[in-house]
DNA sequence: TTAAAAGGTGTAATAATATAACAATAAACG
DNA sequence: CGTTTATTGTTATATTATTACACCTTTTAA
């Protein structure tokens, strides 16, 4: 069984998505009774601006420019450590990158997408590939604590309009950044 | 079925092992028509040291002490990117930490077992993992080009160390950095 | 066998990511 | 309230990696 949070690079009401991770992330807080603060909320905002990981760097540029003075690193790190020790964001480490969690509430084991053409990542939970890292460990004797899984390639909307390319004019294929 | 280096963590010849790597480096590299420079090959034999992973600057600063000449990031970095053009190292993510392959002649999805307690490193290849996540990349519509799979934990020596301790004295339980 | 080209290394400077240490402030709690 | 604890601000610095350009060495080819 997977469940999967592919909507990332589907067409979707992102408006409600990123409401409805800030709805989910307060009732979290208030759960474990640790405080969302302001600045909290402003960083993982926009880690939920859209479906494609934020530099802590990139991070800081945006708040800085939205706040009108000067974040410093230590401020955002603080609050992505503490983002990332209630389970609301990632950190991706082919990226040194971090994205919201789609699912914060459901146990997974952390599996990721990551479109190299449209930088969207999807996280994904698949008992199967844990059970089979988990089992491959055991047979060499190795007792799992914690994965990184991140997986490079092409999304559907990506490859779709791949073949268009290939199709039509491959010539111009100049790369978006 | 399982490939692995599991030999990362169980007494071994290791000075054989570094020889057979070295040997395979230097085939690898003449049958690629690249070559393989004395300041690549130091760099691979500071990797092959042992079974655990070397930051860039250790490698810098271990290189500078045994040339007793000041050697620069550069240097390192480009025959770090050279060995991993060629197959005969990984780099780890995760740890930002780079370590010698120990089958870089046969296909493999790199799988990584990360020891945290005395820091070694073995790598696997499992094509069970490497099936589960390219069928339930599928499933979500994604194309796998390349992984990153790295799985921290405790490997058997160090288990059973720990075993050992909390039965005799789970007092002076000292990292041993 | 030598000139040109390609490949590799040396060096200086700097970019990108992340943390340490301590002061100032705000919130929670008795 | 006043005290304690948690959070944020600030300065400085650590760690990892790259850019740009000069110089040298090996290979290629005339």
């Amino acid at each position: 069984m997977i469940s999967n949070s592919t909507t990332a690079y589907q067409q979707h009401d992102h408006h409600r998505c990123l409401k409805a991770a800030l709805q989910q992330a307060r009732n979290r807080c208030s759960a474990r009774k640790v405080r969302l603060t302001p600045m909290r909320e402003a960083v993982l905002q926009l880690l939920w601006q859209s479906h494609r990981p934020l530099g802590a760097y990139k991070i800081i540029d945006q708040l800085s420019a939205s706040s009108g003075k000067r974040i410093l690193p230590p401020t955002v790190y603080r609050a992505l450590d503490f983002l990332l020790e209630v389970g609301l964001i990632h950190r991706l480490a082919t990226l040194n990158a971090y994205i919201g969690c789609p699912f914060p509430d459901s146990v997974h084991s952390d599996y990721f997408l990551l479109c190299r053409e449209c930088g969207s990542v999807a996280e994904c939970s698949a008992e199967s590939v844990n059970k089979a890292i988990v089992s491959t460990a055991q047979r060499a004797g190795f007792v799992v604590e914690s994965q990184t899984v991140e997986i490079l390639g092409l999304c559907t909307p990506c490859r779709e309009k791949g073949r268009e390319m290939d199709c039509e004019t491959a010539a111009q294929q100049q790369g978006d950044e």
